[in-house]
RNA sequence: GGCCGCGUGCCAGAGUGGUCUAAUGGGGCGGAUUGCAAAUCCGUUGCGCAAGCUUCGUCGGUUCGAAUCCGACCGCGGCCUCCA
């Protein structure tokens, strides 16, 4: 029996993922900070997020169950359709998911990417470059921010990075937008955090130092001898400034100096809340702390629960690598210390997720040296965002992949052969064609348990576009796209799709495009509306492609030259196409398809 | 200096003890098709006419057998206090 494996930052070991609750798991990602437009790198990992948390609700995603189980029994009768099973501890999806991402509105980041400012607070940077902005005439028509309100600034990166991530089907953004406790902002949070340091102080876990103006309070890392079990970077391991982000003058109040900052005290800052500390702000790791627990538990009230010794807070937790030491680290002491009856050998997350860092072009991605893209940028190229999503997790999540955009086009001609198959396969149900028996279902047969393997095995999402691609031997060229239109392609429930797929008596194609459904509902790129409106269709099909105003007149042009045989203004045409970067193909009924050259 | 991840063919990227000259896609080459293209489909793509020989960062080791396990080294990426 396959039962999802993944690689546990806290293990350094592939292991079986055993939620407390099979049924209900509880999954928090360290969300972007929102001072400026998240780029494809963030998205990469939380597109990596993304992926893990449909497979884990999907019905194909098998899960090992601790021993003695409360709901262990159960799921064996009803829900399991394999044999094996009945002999493991596991438990078969559909199940619910309830992943929580936060946003980081609160402006105490400090820029020494870009800013150069040493230590200048990001959303002020922020503020100062959309200033810039605004008097330069930059600013989409319609939008309003002030550009001196840290709480506007973060309000417009955030529905900027909404929209982008709705683009790229992060399903919990679509969710948030029904719920918005999935999505919360730190900056509304602030009373939780203050709640958990008073807790960290009055067990000794945190300490006050400064006098009353310059107050600060650290978290006292000696307090949790498991400290670094994450990170590996232990106590006696790490060297004090090797970042070189430290300063002296922080440092010099604390009395290890591996301490944290949770509260400093600082009435001219540029975003402060009142607290028994004084007037200032929040430290960042202390933030995750209540908003993992905050979100993925609603009932839970910070200032008070109690978790039981050595029982997770929460199931899962991802984030960047880069988040591994401090960030990560730093949380589990303050929620070990914070929640825990007995910090000594609690767990706070029982898997970590920690997708690798993206290379671009083979390089590491940086604004000097113009290989940097924010999601946004690639749309406004034409890219569709599909093609984008499949380029950002056809990789392992845990190698260094290479974004190009020679990856960029093979991923959107991929997405549309998928979509040609499933255009065939709709249309066979669709005149409810007889099996052909010398035609392949290669995902019933097999492909469909290969993927399952696949991505039980450390989510190998490479391995599962393998199956999709091969042993499909059939020419897609000329399927009339239109099936794929067809209104049962954008609403199917997963688990009639299981049923369906497992079924024998039921029609080949239909349960072959069960197969596709079911894996598409964890890529995620397959059956998503394009963006074309009906205006466009008649033209015909955009690949890859966002279609322009400009680019539909051109094409209109053209087709009515071609039809009266006038193929110098058809190539004229097209070469102009070609120069704004448009590869166009002639297809049927004298439309085309166009895709990115 | 410490901790962690990765290193596969022209490119991207699977494969984690034998069925591996190594999946899959791209690119290249040949063919079908086309107003010309593009796309699509078929074949081919380490060397050799062949029996056969040789690849998976490098060097060693374990094993009857290694891309796969172990060690060292080299390279890339991340972190060492607030960049996914």
């Amino acid at each position: 029996m396959n039962v999802l494996r993944l690689f546990n930052t806290l293990t350094k070991r592939v292991e079986a993922f055993e939620p407390r609750d099979p049924e209900r798991v509880t999954f928090y990602t360290c969300g972007p900070t929102v001072y400026d437009d998240a780029h494809i790198g963030n998205f990469r990992s939380f597109l990596a997020a993304d992926v893990l948390r449909r497979f884990i609700e999907s019905p194909m995603c098998v899960l090992a169950e601790e021993p003695g189980h409360r709901s262990g029994e159960r799921c064996h009768q009803e829900r399991c359709h394999q044999e094996r099973c009945h002999q493991e501890r596991c438990h078969r999806g559909p199940r619910q998911v309830v992943h929580v991402m936060n946003i980081t509105d609160v402006g105490h980041m400090t820029d020494d990417a870009d800013g150069g400012e040493n230590g200048e607070d990001r959303m002020a940077v922020a503020g100062r470059r959309l200033l810039e902005a605004k008097k330069a005439g930059k600013l989409a028509a319609g939008v309003d921010v002030d550009p001196k309100d840290p709480r506007q600034i973060a309000r417009y990166f955030e529905g900027r990075f909404k929209e982008d991530a709705r683009k790229l089907g992060l399903k919990l953004v679509m969710e948030a937008d029904q719920d918005a406790t999935l999505m919360p902002r730190a900056t509304e949070h602030v009373g939780g955090m203050i709640k958990v340091i008073e807790r960290l102080i009055a067990r000794g876990a945190a300490y006050v130092v400064g006098d009353v103006g310059r107050r600060v309070v650290y978290f006292s890392v000696q307090a949790f001898p498991a400290y670094g079990s994450l990170s590996g970077n232990t106590l006696d391991k790490l060297r004090e400034g090797a970042g070189g982000r430290v300063s002296a003058e922080n440092q010099s109040g604390k009395r290890h100096p591996a301490d944290f900052l949770l509260w400093k005290e600082d009435p001219s800052h540029i975003m402060k809340w009142a607290s028994p500390w004084g007037e200032g702000y929040p430290g960042w790791h202390i933030e995750c702390s209540v908003m993992s627990v905050a979100g993925t538990d609603a009932r839970a009230d910070v200032g008070t629960m109690v978790v039981p010794d050595a029982e997770p807070i929460i199931d899962l937790h991802s984030g960047g690598e880069d988040n591994i030491f401090p960030h990560h680290e730093c949380e589990i002491a303050q929620s070990c210390c914070a929640f825990n009856a007995q910090p000594r050998g609690a767990t706070y997350a029982k898997m970590w997720f920690h997708p690798r860092f993206l290379l671009v072009e083979g390089e590491k991605m940086s604004k000097s040296k113009g290989n940097f893209f924010t999601a946004r940028d690639l749309f406004a190229k034409g890219h569709e965002p599909a093609a984008v999503r499949l380029e950002l997790i056809k990789t392992h999540y845990r190698s260094n992949a290479n974004f190009t955009e020679q990856g960029l086009k093979d991923s959107a001609a991929r997405i549309e052969r998928w979509r040609a198959y499933a255009a065939f396969l709709t249309k066979q149900c669709v005149e409810h064609a007889d099996d052909d028996p010398g035609f392949t279902f290669y995902l019933t047969a097999e492909g469909l348990g290969h993927a399952i393997r696949a991505l039980c095995t450390d989510l190998n999402t490479a391995r599962v576009i393998a199956e999709l691609d091969s042993k499909q031997s059939m020419d897609v060229s000329n399927v009339e796209r239109k099936y794929f239109e067809h209104p049962s392609n954008w609403e199917s429930d997963l688990g009639e799709e299981w049923r369906v797929a497992h079924d024998p008596s039921q029609n080949g194609y239909r349960r072959e495009l069960a197969c596709l459904r079911l894996l598409d509902s964890v890529l995620g790129v397959i059956f998503t509306s394009r963006q074309s409106s009906e205006s466009v269709r008649d033209i015909g099909l955009f690949i890859g492609v966002e279609p322009s105003p400009e680019v539909e007149a051109k094409l209109r042009e053209r087709r009515d030259a071609r039809a009266r045989k006038d193929f110098a203004a058809s190539d004229r045409l097209r070469d102009e196409l070609a120069a704004m970067g448009y590869a166009i193909k002639d297809a049927k009924d004298g439309k085309v398809e166009v895709r990115r050259k």
